[in-house]
DNA sequence: ACTAATTATTAACCACTGGTCAATAAGGAG
DNA sequence: CTCCTTATTGACCAGTGGTTAATAATTAGT
């Protein structure tokens, strides 16, 4: 009655979730394939669904992964010893960076809509969101309006909407994203 | 020799366009298919190759109409009887509008990274942010850097790309609409 | 009017996609 | 040696974009 033990070469979520991780950071979400895994993996993709219920849920697991480096990346420039002002710019240019160098992955999170991504990631991206606010507002010396920061949050996003059809990394358009931050910065800092 | 007449009911360019965008109004790029628009027009998919080498082809001509629209919006606010700033806000509001009105369309022209359509509305895309840059500057009372004004494109483009997640028109948005672009003035306005 | 060339269309086909499911293999428990 | 559960296969479905040989339809030249 017991569950049979998964033996080291069994098929299971992990090694499923390993090999479209893999395929998923140099293929976009429709190049990779339920068969092209089932292929790399040696089986059939009949039995990836006897691990998930489709495609969608598989590439879900993988996105966790990504808004917690996401939301690491803004605690560990929370954390360092720089000054607000400065700490403040590395949120901005860490966020655009982690988008236009995980570009599959962004798409996924905030870009793709897909029926059944959409509301599985939705929640997450809120989450991200609520931390990028409470951030934003901490390291700022005045009181910031929700809708400032709301309207900072979307054109982060936008450059990072924006630059994936003429960049594939962050280094790329570095430049450009330390302009796009000191603006954002510029128009928070101005009082009415 | 000469081409044959064109007689009135046969499959031509122009009803295959308009079937298409009759169906794209309602339906995403995916969601409208060869066979969609040839089981309309009572013909095999097939034939639609015929006149167009691709999907994207056919796209491709609906969205030259979008970029003017896109365009002609951008026209009647700069021509209109307002001052400046009433015409700045406006152009700011009329883009979102657009795209929040056209989010099948917006996502084609902007958003979706095809590798055949991408390099075909990328020219257009381009002449459209030249107009806006344009009409921006001529907007504004100062001397406004080139980066600032394109940092504000992006912020705008950023909007509609978020915001398609959570309406489905421009109605549903109109105060967030509002809320955003006084934010993009209050920056532009700003002086370093 | 007949023929030849051109144009337009069909339908079968290809290689894919995500997804389902009956059959079956493999292993553990009694 | 059974029974039961778990896991896997591979055929199948309906759909996608795209190609192509055959052919129908129309025009041009004689």
């Amino acid at each position: 009655m017991s569950p049979r033990k998964p033996s080291t070469k069994d098929l299971t979520k992990e090694i499923i979730i390993n090999e479209a991780h893999k395929q998923f950071i140099t293929k976009d979400f429709h190049q990779v394939s339920m068969r092209s895994i089932a292929k790399e993996l040696g089986c059939s993709h009949g039995a990836i669904y006897y691990h998930f219920k489709n495609k969608a849920e598989i590439f879900y697991a993988i996105l966790g992964d990504y808004f917690s480096e996401l939301n690491n990346i803004l605690d560990e420039n929370m954390n360092g010893p720089e000054d607000h002002s400065t700490k403040l710019l590395n949120v901005f240019v860490g966020y655009m960076a982690f988008g236009l160098n995980h570009q599959s992955q962004y798409e996924l999170m905030f870009i793709m809509r897909d029926s059944e991504i959409d509301g599985l990631s939705q929640e997450a991206a809120n989450l991200s969101y609520e931390k990028f606010a409470q951030s934003v507002q901490s390291l700022s010396n005045t009181e910031l309006s929700i809708s400032d920061i709301h309207s900072t949050f979307i054109a982060l996003h936008g450059f990072v909407a924006h630059y994936r059809h003429y960049v594939k990394n962050y280094e790329e358009a570095k430049e450009a994203v330390d302009v796009h931050a000191k603006f954002l910065i510029k128009a928070l800092k101005y009082r009415e």
